[in-house]
DNA sequence: ACACTGAATTGCTTAAATGCAACACTACGT
DNA sequence: ACGTAGTGTTGCATTTAAGCAATTCAGTGT
């Protein structure tokens, strides 16, 4: 009796296809093929009819398919709990970020994070498609939200203030002009996403600068900024990310925003594994400095 | 993930050996050693710790082992529920059957079962232990009972006549010694197990031959059977053994007692698997015809 | 009618797991 | 004190499963 049979199983039933519950898997689609075929022939039942274009489950299938299922579930959970207790300061610790958060702020500290953990490897995800953190799919979750997922735990690492920033030399060329930089005459930028980032962003520029022209629109925050960098227009941007670049000036006398939080989340059972508790540390603290470079003594993190 | 290693896991924690538990799962120590160790590897936790005699589990895998077992046992009634679907007349069907039954009813007809099914293979196993049909260690058991196990389903075959017996040779010289055969001056054998035959013929003995002298005692039917067709003494013997050897007389005027019944049991999973149903027909319709030599039109076998 | 896409499958090579037998070690009995 | 019986482990040959690339085939759009 062979319990992979059934992890097969389930994975075909759910996907209804060979490729897709070998993409699953992560096996190459010639073993999901072969396995079912022997499941078959072990048991001596038809579990799917195959036609061409996918699989239909059997009647006898189906009989089975719920419980098989819960017990695909009761297992990850098991393995979940298990890998929670794991104390070794190695292996991978998979987070998903968004981009620019990696590319400002994390990217430069990996160095000391390596000399203090050598054999714990970092990988990095864009966080641009959210990932399901109760099958695993990734360790830990970075992202800016009022609302974090309710099923995985952790902390905000802090506010992000939020302020309308330009160029230095576009901000000297509009006084020049006579224009007040920032203004509702100036050029804005605008990032476009579903985030809860890109909506603060853009109430605020509609506050203050509703009727503004705007000239570049983009997907992605990582560009957005990058434009502003280079003299496209105005725009909201997180302080975070705009005080540590000498090339762009705060404008306006914008009073800095509070936008959503910045959160860290991770599995409830992943609070115990050391490796992803001490790389959530080490974020953690570099937030921390960061928050008190920018917000002075005003503001002070929690402790969990 | 490997759902395996949880299959290696409930074993090991079952046995707390290494050796114990390759030999429940029909594999090698060796396996068993590198497939647990490789888990441990994976989670980065210790599930046991290995002593030299014998493994103890940590308190980490004492946490989940429950549900692991949990899961070996729905995964094992999953697999006999498809398993009883298998409508193929072909594979092997396992039969826990006493020795001497088998010997004097089954094997000669076993050709014209092989005839008729000629893909289906016969593994007959002599019924001293008790199997456990619940985790499939066999497919169909045999005994004479009258409390046949709760949990399989089955039909009695027949109920077993006996009668006292001795051999034509014996009967002979203790007719012309002025001996009553079959009576308390006569020497007679016994034969001790803790199966319900046994105790029903002793009960008979004592009934009818108190005080007899017991020449052999044997602790198996066959041997039983045996030495009193060698004319070593008298015995109660099941009709439907004794009949059929004409060297065998029935003595005294005792007429034949209802003894325990001849039950086929299987478990519930397997009513519907072709090849187990064609075998039990076969078994059934051996018996009937049996008991209608024996005991004529009185008794006739009830359907289902 | 035709090529094309997307599905499962098959042949062959490569990688991984298994079995076997020898080993090392502890506990226990003589 | 020393052999014995039991344990888990290791090296090597073999078997088994997996991956890769090519193949087959039905449905679909041109």
């Amino acid at each position: 009796m062979d319990w992979d049979d059934y992890k097969y199983f389930s994975a075909l039933a759910a996907t209804r296809s060979v490729r897709a519950a070998a993409e699953q898997l992560e096996v190459n689609p010639s073993t999901v093929s072969r396995r079912l075929e022997h499941f078959e022939e072990r048991l001596g039942v038809q579990l799917f009819t195959r036609s061409r274009r996918g699989l239909t489950i059997t009647p006898e299938g189906a009989e089975v398919i719920a419980r098989v299922n819960e017990i695909a579930s009761d297992l990850g959970n098991i393995e979940g709990q298990l890998i929670g207790q794991d104390q070794r300061l190695s292996g991978v610790v998979r987070v998903v970020i968004p981009e620019v958060i990696a590319l400002s702020l994390l990217v430069k500290e990996l160095p000391r994070f390596q000399a203090l953990y050598p054999d714990i490897e970092i990988s990095m995800v864009p966080g641009h498609q959210r990932p399901n953190l109760n099958i695993r799919e990734a360790d830990v979750l970075m992202e800016a939200t009022d609302h974090p997922a309710e099923n995985l735990v952790g902390r905000a690492l802090s506010p992000i203030a939020i302020a309308a920033y330009g160029a230095k030399k576009l901000v000297e060329r509009d006084t020049e002009a006579g224009l007040v930089p920032g203004g509702e005459d100036n050029v804005w930028v605008e990032y476009l996403t579903d985030s809860e980032m890109s909506r603060a962003s853009r109430r605020l520029r509609t506050a203050h600068a509703a009727n503004a022209r705007i000239h570049v629109r983009t997907h992605s925050l990582l560009l957005h900024v990058e434009a502003v960098r280079q003299g496209v227009g105005y725009a909201f941007l997180p302080c975070i990310l705009a005080e540590s670049d000498p090339n762009l000036l705060r404008v306006g006398d914008i009073p800095p925003v509070l936008g959503p939080s910045m959160w860290m989340l991770t599995h409830p059972d992943l609070r115990g594994t050391r490796r992803v508790k001490v790389f959530m540390d080490f974020v953690r603290d570099i937030f921390d400095r960061r928050a008190h470079e920018l917000l002075g003594s005003e503001w002070t993190q929690q402790q969990d």
